[in-house]
DNA sequence: AAAATATATTAAAACGTTTCGATATAATAT
DNA sequence: ATATTATATCGAAACGTTTTAATATATTTT
């Protein structure tokens, strides 16, 4: 069982190990003949470079890590193992491999520092969700680089992928205006979250655009409460909805987890869904094709937000002073039983 | 920015690098004096031993792979997840990273063979759940440690971490009995996976010792499916069993995702829960704890799943002809709503 | 025909560690 | 007093790559 190196493919080949190493990486002059030659011992004798050694002779850690708060990571919702997932498929065309990680709620870069970034053994950083500004700062001043996924800090300009969640909003707001909705509410969570705040807007302007709102509506229909999302808020959205005297006939919910949360409440409340309310979410999380009644949602592609998180991460490590840029992942309007 | 290598901190301590190595991984002789010296510059200068040199020097990876179907991960369920964060965490106190990837349905070893085993770029993997069973042989034939978590395979003794599914079953089974329920169901799906074969003998047994188990109510009282376990499964299940004319009274399930489909065809059907019929799941996903009504389940701890995978995974590595062990992680019943 | 350039190969240094003897001194046993 | 063992330090080799600069030959340009 011993390790197949690149001097025994040199030795087999005739050649100095310069050489293989050129083919290896196809640089530099190789004469057809001879590489040809060479792969093909590579080949029958397996040979596969040494991780350690090559990165050691080429100075890099070959490694990108991808923090997520810690409770994103427990909770419910597959929203941020998706986004790894597509960084995976996209890394194995790649040279790199993702180191996943979790920070909690309280962090602090003197303590809580991910065990790859104090040991600098990771070549860049994706960041997925809301995450601590400190620890934003910290790689900005490090000068690693990083990309933010679905997230991004007030009055500053990172690299970042991120969902449009504006038009995703406004569309779907237009589809229930277009089924013939007049009085639609929104249901929401912290906006301390960006992609919360412009869903809302996207809501407040697709209404806007068809003159649906009148005064006090906002006042009326919208239930906002300053705290994660969970099914939670959504069930007490719309109980409070519920005591308005001109029920709201749809609920345009910040994301899946209320929005199913909005459909319990709705049904305990004895009221028909979509007859008498429809209820549209975000998201597209898999239980919401599995409810009862199927969650109407705006779908948001995960797999390529990863995607693109680790090609725009690439770019960024191979020229470090390109300007930040962000990247606009479009959504898609899901019509199902509940709208 | 220039990196601070181990011979920096030989030459401001005024030894050799042998001696600052000792120093690092505490080997060898070093005066307390030496040594408190070297330890006070490594801090000074913020060293990190270079993680790609010191592995090529002890001819270790420092990884360790974490392999699950790819669908276990894509899922409703957070199961798989995890256990992986269980092992992460566990890793944070030891030198190891941890590589996430998943395998598809139709695996090849030939051609589907994840990246770090292809490149021999791990110690040792961990492999949870339902895995190819192609895949488990070939990291056996290559003498690849490896530790099996919430899986084994018939005939064969690896090395694994599993659930007791049995006394898990059995404890809930009799919590069922004791709060008064004759005709308890079990509703299920494919037996491919030992765990599930698992809860439902001790379902079985659990009856029996009660004397609970009439001719024939096996027969009548148990729905099985040879398929993923999945909602769909739950309400098929349920909406067959209430055919039978003197219905149960009880409908143990073979996890979580199942019974939350048994919840709501139940509902569907109009009987109350649990006064008509209580429902016990396993697993104890989160949703359990916030659907309507709250599950009653087993609760399985998946964090130390995965700790335990990782600490056996470690033992394993160090001592690679140690003979094959299962370490089995006891379960606690959950009393909610539904039973 | 000479000069310049493109093609092909290589030796040797470098990357930053660990580890194996070797060497030297101090402490303990005979 | 001498032999043995424990303590302390270090030089040098080794780990398996990449890369730079050198060398040699072949081809193209002048």
């Amino acid at each position: 069982m011993v390790l197949v190196t690149i001097k025994d493919i040199a030795k087999k080949a005739n050649v100095s190990i310069s050489t293989v190493s050129l083919v290896l990486n196809n640089k530099g002059y190789v004469s057809p003949e001879t590489s040809e030659r060479i792969q093909n011992i590579i080949h029958k004798l397996n040979y596969k470079p040494l991780h350690s050694a090559r990165k050691l002779a080429t100075r890099k850690t070959g490694n990108i890590g991808y923090i997520i708060w810690e409770n994103h990571f427990s909770e419910v919702e597959m929203f941020y193992s998706q986004i790894f997932l597509g960084m995976e498929y996209a890394a194995r065309e790649s040279d790199y491999y993702i180191l996943l990680t979790t920070v909690k709620e309280d962090f602090d870069t003197k303590t809580d520092l991910p065990r790859f970034l104090k040991y600098n053994d990771v070549d860049g950083v994706v960041l997925a969700g809301r995450v601590p500004h400190s620890l934003v700062e910290y790689l900005d001043k490090q000068r690693m680089p990083f990309v933010l996924v679905d997230y991004g800090i007030p009055g500053k300009i990172y690299n970042s992928v991120l969902i449009d969640n504006y038009n995703g909003a406004f569309n779907a707001v237009e589809s229930l205006i277009q089924s013939g909705r007049k009085r639609i509410a929104f249901v929401g969570g912290t906006f301390s979250h960006p992609s919360i705040k412009e869903r809302f807007r996207g809501y407040k302007e697709g209404l806007e655009s068809y003159n649906l709102i009148s005064d006090g509506h906002l006042k009326k229909y919208t239930y906002l409460e300053d705290a994660e999302t969970s099914r939670e808020i959504g069930e007490k959205g719309v109980s409070i909805l519920l005591t308005e005297k001109l029920l709201p006939d749809a609920i345009f919910c910040c994301n899946d987890t209320t929005a199913l949360g909005a459909l319990t409440e709705i049904q305990r409340k004895k009221l028909k869904i979509p007859q008498d309310i429809a209820v549209v979410g975000f998201d597209d999380i898999p239980t919401a094709a599995f409810n009862l009644p199927k969650l109407s949602t705006v779908r948001v592609p995960k797999l390529l937000l990863g995607k693109e998180a680790f090609k725009l991460l690439n770019d960024v490590i191979d020229n470090p002073r390109l300007p930040a840029q962000t990247r606009l992942i479009s959504t898609e309007f899901i019509k199902r039983e509940s709208s």
